[in-house]
RNA sequence: GGGCCUGUAGCUCAGUUGGCUAGAGCACGUCCCUUACAAGGACGGGGUCGCCGGUUCGAGCCCGGCCGGGCCCA
């Protein structure tokens, strides 16, 4: 015990605090403990190379309070911390910061230091890991000021467990899980058609891809059928992208559409180009599209994809890596003028390219009309801003159920065993893996992230061997193999005939952010941590990332242990500004956390985070955080009041009717508030507490202020201050999971060790001073007759401490007679010099104020 | 187009398995400088629970339709 201060202050308490907790290390892993006394979190590792906004604040501080609050329940709370460092975020600043490249053909170089003065338009090509241990130097210097802004909110995390998505023990076990992936044939290669961004130059995986709405134009162009070659009898097909003329393989209609019947099974020829291509049918031609037949490309989307793969059709791709028109002409292109056609567009962009063959298409009369103006769904890369190719790449793959019925249903399973909070978020899993339409494509053309840990061997001819991949011995991962020789070569043997090749591509950020759970408690580097956290309780993530994230940690943990990554899942929602939108990157830019920290205290930002509902996206909203500072004064105040009168004594007998009403009603509190964070539902929980907190320092500390400032050997007396102990203690331990540092700083003047290493508080805990049959509803009684008192004297506009000559209780004759129990607390609170009693059905009161 | 969520006081939100006269805080108004707290406190006004219909003794809650907002997926 420290004392009460004369003027408390929560301003300080911040650094105070958690500086205590750093020093007692009360927030550390003990790893004594066996898995069934272990609480284990899945913490989602922030994005470093951003800045963290207030939204990361909001779902941060729901996971903490659930952390603090397993934590008094006596679990041993795992509590890692993640950075999220790989990726193509952290390669842009890289190069731009630096004035550098990544060019993995290079060697790296020891003791390489970038240039003086960035070059952002002449940047300096270097080796992949010099490059990564740019991006691992950059990244650091933002991790030291997350890590600061977290220990300023308060959140319980054992500090000693932090990874990064890019360090060696990530790369190792990211890639130690592809191998495993690829021993038991889940990992593999594959030559097919991929959607391709051209500015990155990389393939782009079906949950990275988004839509958006772009204008287009329908092209109207005529295909002269080959049967009537007498009659200028033409199929009029509609197409958006018309550039892709060249790469036509065959036109489709539905199946069902009568105006195309006859045509099925005959040919017609390509305008321009003098192709012959058949017409087919298929269901997913849309007969309301258009003029309901379409013509398929090598590839206009991912339905020509589905018609090229179902129908057999050739593959005739025009579209180059870079997204232009390739300049060679194709060898099914034979006729001169056609060629001359198809040259006057090579090398262009599919924007020249479009504009050009209309002109084409005009000359030669193979169009009616001007194009038809639409607005359509386009799909991009979600970080990107050219729409996506689609190119026929060698790729590496995980399977995911999109191509294998049985895998799907297994993790649509997983999906119904995991509990989700809230549970309805389970839908958009469910969806999302209903809609997969086909494998998880890992693989990406970039440099900073973790490499495809295998070689090729090469044949006399310096061809990959690409069905023999080498692969690395277990103990000698991490490996990059761009830098590195496989075992049994020399580094000399690289791209010689012979020799080997390193496979340049590293895998997709969810490839390794997939296994957090295993790069965090060691999954094959310390199995003895592994045994006391896995299977995890907790994921808390955001709900927009459950396609992602969630998806693809229960596909990895489903392959590599056959059970659920965790039990929980906690869906947090976004921040909403005023105007109900999505927080976005410039508002949030201008609400700097730290700022709101300093502004509002820790305390009164955490109590606004957390009311706002698991799932529920919740307005950013400063009053809220005025009324939690607000709260957490209070608590300091009411404590000190509470503790100035001596309330320590807590082993005191309680006789009156009104504390051990106050006790009953506590211990429903309790008990509620127990349950609602049981459910993951620390709003309610707090809801509870500080509807109880405000009744308690309104009414009850006012009812019984004079009680409690008495003869300290009076038995009133001490059934007073022993009453004020029990829900002093009972209601900080309440408020610290939400409000740590107020309750700790006052927790510290009366208690030794921590608030949040106490225990949880127990219903039962104060039962033996409450008799069997209290009734709580006596605090509700009194504090209405004390309100009316109250009433009458604001009505009058008079003081508070006026002297009130009478009171009439009208009332049910059970509600009078609880009032009468504590009527002695009654007159003094309400200072009121009698009181009278009558019998009747409605509750009323009568006060004639003192002259 | 399909799915999910959502609509309650001026604002932000509670509202348990359907159950007396629908709650809280903020804001607003009136009052009170009271020995825990004036950056406080007491008291008060304020709602056709989005709209229409149905089930029920009884609907904010359950069912159907419509309208508005949001998200996910096509």
């Amino acid at each position: 015990m420290t004392g009460l201060p004369d003027k408390p202050s929560i301003d300080g308490l911040e650094d105070r605090w958690s500086q205590r907790w750093e020093d007692s290390g009360i927030y550390l892993f003990d790893r004594t403990k066996t898995r069934d006394q272990v609480y284990s979190i899945d913490t989602p590792p922030p994005t470093v190379s951003g800045s963290l906004h207030v939204g990361h604040v909001f779902s941060y501080t729901h996971t903490d309070c659930i952390a603090r609050f397993k934590r008094m329940r006596g679990f041993e709370v795992f509590y890692p911390m993640g950075w999220d460092d790989n990726g193509l975020p952290t390669e842009r600043r890289v190069q731009n910061y630096f004035g550098v490249r990544c060019d993995p053909s290079l060697a790296y170089e020891e003791d390489f230091t970038p240039p003086d003065k960035p070059d952002a338009k002449n940047q300096l090509p270097i080796s992949r890991r010099n490059f990564v241990e740019l991006c691992e130097q950059l990244t650091i210097e933002d991790e030291v000021a997350f890590e600061q802004l977290w220990r300023r909110l308060g959140l319980s995390i054992d500090w000693t467990q932090t990874y990064q998505t890019i360090d060696d023990n990530a790369r190792a076990t990211s890639q130690r899980a592809f191998l495993a992936n690829l021993a038991r044939g889940e990992a593999y290669q594959s030559e097919a058609p991929t959607l391709w961004d051209i500015t990155f130059r990389t393939a782009v995986a079906q949950a990275e891809l988004e839509d958006r709405d772009r204008p287009g134009a329908y092209y109207r162009i005529g295909f002269p059928r080959l049967t009537d070659d007498a009659c200028d009898q033409r199929i009029w097909i509609e197409t958006t992208r018309p550039e892709l003329l060249a790469a036509c393989v065959a036109l489709v209609a539905h199946p069902d559409d009568e105006r195309y019947q006859e045509l099925f099974g005959t040919k017609v020829r390509t305008p321009l180009f003098n192709v012959e291509v058949p017409v087919v049918a298929h269901r997913l031609a849309d007969p309301d599209k258009g003029s309901g037949i379409a013509m398929i490309c090598t590839f206009g989307d991912l339905t020509d994809v589905t018609w090229w793969r179902e129908l057999s059709l050739p593959t005739r791709p025009i579209i180059g890596w870079d997204g232009r028109i390739l300049r060679e002409t194709p060898s099914w292109i034979v006729d001169t003028d056609a060629q001359a056609h198809y040259q006057s567009l090579a090398g262009s962009t599919s924007h020249t390219a479009k504009e050009r063959i209309f002109e084409l298409l005009v000359a030669g009369g193979h169009t009616q009309g001007e194009p038809r103006a639409i607005t359509h769904p386009v799909k991009f890369f979600e970080k990107g801003e050219r729409p996506l190719e689609i190119v026929t790449t060698r790729q590496w793959y995980f399977t995911n159920g999109g191509r294998d019925a049985e895998i799907r249903e297994q993790l649509l399973a997983r999906g119904r065993e995991l509990t989700w909070h809230p549970e309805h978020m389970q839908v958009r899993y469910e969806n999302w893996v209903e809609g997969l339409n086909g494998d998880w494509l890992v693989s990406r053309q970039r440099f900073f992230g973790v490499p495809i840990p295998v070689w090729y061997p090469l044949d006399d001819d310096q061809q990959p061997v690409f069905d023999q991949p080498i692969v690395p011995a277990d103990a000698d991962l991490p490996i990059d193999p761009s830098s590195e020789a496989p075992a049994g070569f020399t580094a000399d043997q690289r791209s010689a005939p012979g020799g080997f090749i390193g496979d340049p591509d590293v895998m997709d950020t969810w490839a390794t952010s997939s296994l957090s759970p295993q790069i965090a408690g060691g999954w094959e580097r310390d199995q003895d941590l592994w045994a006391r956290i896995f299977p995890m309780d907790l994921r808390p993530q955001a709900h927009e990332i459950i396609r992602t994230w969630l998806f693809s940690t229960v596909v990895r943990s489903h392959l590599e242990f056959n059970c659920l990554p965790w039990s929980n899942a906690a869906i947090s929602g976004w921040i909403l500004d005023p105007d109900r939108k999505k927080m976005s990157k410039s508002q949030g830019n201008v609400v700097t956390p730290l700022g709101l920290l300093d502004e509002h205290g820790s305390d009164a930002v955490r109590y606004w985070a957390a009311s706002g509902r698991p799932g529920t996206d919740t307005a950013f909203d400063v009053g809220q955080m005025k009324i939690g500072r607000r709260l957490a004064i209070k608590i300091l105040n009411a404590s000190r009041f509470v503790l100035s009168n001596a309330a320590v004594v807590a082993d005191g007998e309680v006789t009156e009717p009104l504390d051990q009403a106050l006790l009953a009603a506590l211990s429903n509190t309790v008990q509620k508030a127990t349950s609602a964070f049981e459910e993951y539902n620390y709003t309610r929980a707090l809801e509870l507490t500080e509807t109880f907190f405000w009744s308690f320092t309104d009414d009850h500390v006012e009812l019984v202020k004079e009680r409690a400032y008495g003869d300290p050997n009076d038995p009133r007396t001490i059934s007073a201050r022993a009453t004020l102990a029990y829900v002093l203690s009972a209601q900080l331990r309440l408020f610290a999971p939400i409000l740590p540092f107020v309750t700790e700083e006052v927790w510290s003047w009366w208690q030794p060790g921590s608030v949040h290493t106490a225990a949880w508080p127990d219903p039962n805990e104060w039962a033996a001073a409450v008799p069997e049959d209290t009734d709580p509803q006596l605090i509700d009684d009194v504090a209405a007759v004390l309100s009316a008192i109250r009433r009458a004297k604001s009505e009058a506009k008079v003081s508070m401490k006026a002297e009130v000559a009478s009171v009439v209780i009208t009332g049910p004759a059970q509600m009078l007679s609880r009032v009468q129990r504590a009527q002695a607390d009654l007159t003094s609170a309400g200072r009121v010099q009698q009181i009278t009693y009558q019998e009747g059905p409605e509750f009323s009161v009568q006060a004639v104020l003192a002259d």
